[in-house]
DNA sequence: GGCCGTAATGAAAACGGTTTTCAGTTAGCT
DNA sequence: AGCTAACTGAAAACCGTTTTCATTACGGCC
């Protein structure tokens, strides 16, 4: 991941790239992982001291809204974002290290086409998440 | 969904029968929508007025714990719930009412196997959504 | 049917994550 | 350099959930 990717996006969008903001930026790009917003702030704090949790919030949101992160659902709880390319895509995550990658080719109409012919439902969209051991973590 | 059902479910697991869990139960068995904590004790409140709403909590996750309720990660929060059949199933929402349905016949072995190919991940387990409209929100 | 032990309860307080408020700061255009 | 709107951190508010605790009531037993 590329912080100046992100920054890119931001600046295209019309946001302004402040300390703060770049610090928060780097994290993301820099982290493999999942993380909470309270880790981003943590992490954050290394490359701009006074960084507030306010702005790693507020920064998450216009990341979201831009489609450049994602909110991870994990049973455990919904609280960790990870990096996300544009399009569709999925993510698969590590249950021992958080580790997260995409994945994109999720070819589902067969499944798609069958639960609409039973169900009557008119499928618009849909959500997967993979939980698993990264290759790391597997031995 | 038949209240009796999941009265005998927390009965096989040695938990007791009072007022307001059947209350809750009640609600829950009575509904087609997936409702929040906040729902579910308001419309309990009509079966028995007094009832808490940490007894909703508590009850629900005494049903979640048996597998007897799942819940439902929508893309605006997570904080519903709605009944789950025993065994390995999804959830399709409407988008509209919220009405959910559950279906099982999810084959996506192909895929977790091209996935697990791909990334080097050990695939354990997967979470899949689907949102939509009813037939019934379709008109 | 009444007794009893224990699980279950509701109210209130505590809690933790997220959002809002607000007065002060700063990016970045001219 | 000067200006203005966007942005900021700190503190407070907010909201859903959990804990605490004294009280209640389920349901097995006589």
């Amino acid at each position: 991941m590329d912080e100046t990717h992100l920054s890119a996006i931001l600046v295209a969008h019309g946001h302004k790239l402040t300390r703060p903001r770049r610090a928060v930026l780097t994290v993301i790009a820099a982290s493999a992982e999942s993380l909470t917003p309270a880790e981003i702030h943590a992490r954050a704090q290394k490359y701009y001291r006074q960084t507030g949790l306010v702005t790693v919030y507020r920064t998450l949101d216009l990341l979201a809204e831009v489609g450049a992160v994602r909110k991870i659902h994990a049973p455990d709880g919904c609280h960790a974002y990870a990096p996300a390319s544009e399009g569709h895509a999925h993510h698969i995550i590590c249950q021992k290290c958080r580790a997260v990658i995409e994945f994109n080719n999720c070819d589902l109409t067969d499944l798609l086409s069958a639960v609409q012919r039973r169900t009557g439902y008119q499928v618009s969209g849909h959500w997967l998440e993979l939980f698993g051991l990264c290759p790391r973590c597997q031995s």
